[in-house]
DNA sequence: CCATTAAACTTGACGCCGTTAAGATAACGC
DNA sequence: GCGTTATCTTAACGGCGTCAAGTTTAATGG
């Protein structure tokens, strides 16, 4: 167990990948994506600056791996809500989107590297099967509050594939609401609001009751579905 | 005429406070944000990289100077939106929404020093004006679609005023799907529902159309408006 | 009109960054 | 035990933002 783990002291460092990934995602939460940079991360992880290239390549290696973690992050996290939702008799859509702003507002660092305009490794398997599933988990609740039937491969699917759904509309509209609030709470847009004590919570608050209630409304009312499966049932 | 303005040739520039806003803007337009550095600003702008500090401070001020013009921009296409509208029969509330979006398409690079993470210059008050400017025609679109009246000095109130507003969940909403769109759109997160031809236009042909229509329905539903300002007209 | 003052800009340097090439070291397969 | 291979270090490169000091021009005021 000792042979691939934990630091040796000595030349080799033993699981120096993990490391790198745990350092970037202290710098990530001290210092913000702004104040992130590979030698620091190398610092922290004791290790020379050259040192991660042979286990992420560069920087948006680096990046890309975080990212990752943050995909998986926002899915644990909604599949949870969803568990919970389920459990209390809360609504299932409302929970994801509040675990989305959750997850923002636990890990804005790593929540800008993910969706921030810093490159990625557009071709990481990794990354694409990590997005592709927290985006299902979006497509497919928005479809269950839309009282669609759903197959257990809308987790899989390739997000290209919805490109003629007859749902995107309401999937978009469920999408841009949680991730523009959450993209402006995280990155200040909204500190104004906050000024008075308690500014922040009240905003979620606001979040989670009114606008949520709203959202979820205009979901419901939007069901004229045009059902373009023709051949649902019979 | 020619003691202020157009470059002399000689060891003073003349206007160069001007020259490097023009740079950086088409630095943003050409690179992005990511490529976006303040020697490349001074090397198009012919002086040396240390000019740009006499007239900005440093690299935040002149992000600053551009978010505040990207402010402008915002506020003018969200007010030529409204009267096109207005002339065609047209929404106000989506027309800005559409205009929002334009804004941020036809210059994703400083729409993403507007918006994005970096670091502006907080207490700066020209970035302050513009961005309560933009704000205010937000909200009073907003509650204008609400049906409220809206005294004229709504462009002037600070947005930390807005905390009790009656209406702030609908301000919320309408600005969270309109960001949240936009964000997506330039930084990526559809791509791979852009991949058919004429994707993106789809996209956008999408978001003027069924989301609009969510979203307007979202706001004329929610008119419970309690009426907050119990002193109204007697 | 000219001397003085202030503003604008350059030069040169500093420390930090990401990345690379070449060499040192340790683990692993045989 | 030995060669091979993966891992890490050292040293260096160019580029970055920023600052201090010096140089050049414009503005000012008598």
């Amino acid at each position: 167990m000792d042979t691939k783990v934990g630091k040796r002291g000595g030349y080799h460092h033993g699981d120096l990948r993990q490391a790198m990934i745990d350092a970037a995602e202290a710098v990530l939460a001290e210092k913000g994506v702004g104040g992130f940079t590979l030698r620091e991360c190398a610092r922290r992880a004791g290790v020379s600056p050259a040192a991660p290239a042979h286990h992420f390549g560069n920087l948006v290696g680096l990046l890309t791996a975080i990212a990752t973690l943050g995909f998986d992050d926002l899915s644990q996290t909604m599949e949870a809500a969803i568990a919970k939702a389920e459990a209390s008799g809360g609504d299932r859509l409302a929970a994801i989107c509040e675990g989305y702003l959750a997850v923002a507002l636990t890990r804005p660092g790593r929540f800008r590297v993910v969706f921030g305009r810093l490159g990625l490794k557009s071709g990481d398997d990794d990354l694409r099967r990590a997005a592709v599933r927290a985006f299902g988990i979006l497509v497919r609740e928005t479809k269950l509050a839309l009282g669609r039937e759903v197959d257990a491969d809308v987790l899989m699917r390739l997000p290209s594939s919805y490109g003629d759904d007859a749902d995107l509309a309401e999937i978009l509209f469920v999408w841009s609401i949680t991730h523009g609030f959450s993209t402006m709470l995280i990155d200040g847009q909204l500190a104004p609001l906050e000024m008075q004590p308690g500014g922040r919570e009240r905003l979620i608050a606001l979040y989670s009751g009114r606008l949520m209630e709203m959202l979820l409304a205009a979901v419901r009312a939007s069901t004229p579905k045009p059902l373009a499966n023709p051949a649902s049932h019979g």
